[in-house]
DNA sequence: GCGTTGACGAGGA
DNA sequence: GTCCTCGCCAACG
């Protein structure tokens, strides 16, 4: 029986399970989680994302846009999308380039 | 204790 | 397809 503070951890950790080169949304996240309303609070909980130990790619995850929302938290604004072009991801204008062929959705993925 | 903000998403017009 | 509104809930001032 999970405290709520475990929905923060479980973000990292579902966070942590994406593979090179792909990437998901939050909401695919919090939808996994069990709390398919609370797309914010995975972005919130990725505020301590590089924080953790081991760090969380914070940045495999973006918006269901495709868009490196999250790119201004980072330490520098073109490691998000370095690191992802260093792993196969093609980003352009901040946007990922064929998202939908680089989407990873745990739902489906994980399973259960 | 209260109002605002925010790395979002879904639904309606 | 776009634009607007609501919900969600922790953290901040």
């Amino acid at each position: 029986m999970p405290d709520k503070t475990d929905f923060f951890k479980s973000v990292y950790e579902v966070t942590r399970l994406i593979p090179k080169g792909r990437v998901t949304s939050y909401g695919s996240i919090a939808n996994y989680i069990g709390a398919p309303r609370s797309a914010r609070m995975v972005g919130y909980a990725m505020n301590g994302a590089g924080a953790q130990m081991p760090m969380v790619p914070a940045h495999r995850v973006v918006n269901r846009n495709g868009l490196l929302t999250g790119k201004a938290h980072f330490n520098d604004e073109n490691d998000m999308q370095k690191l992802l072009e260093n792993e196969g991801v093609i980003v352009k204008n901040d946007q990922i380039v064929n998202f939908k062929q680089h989407f990873w959705d745990p739902k489906e993925e994980l399973k259960l």
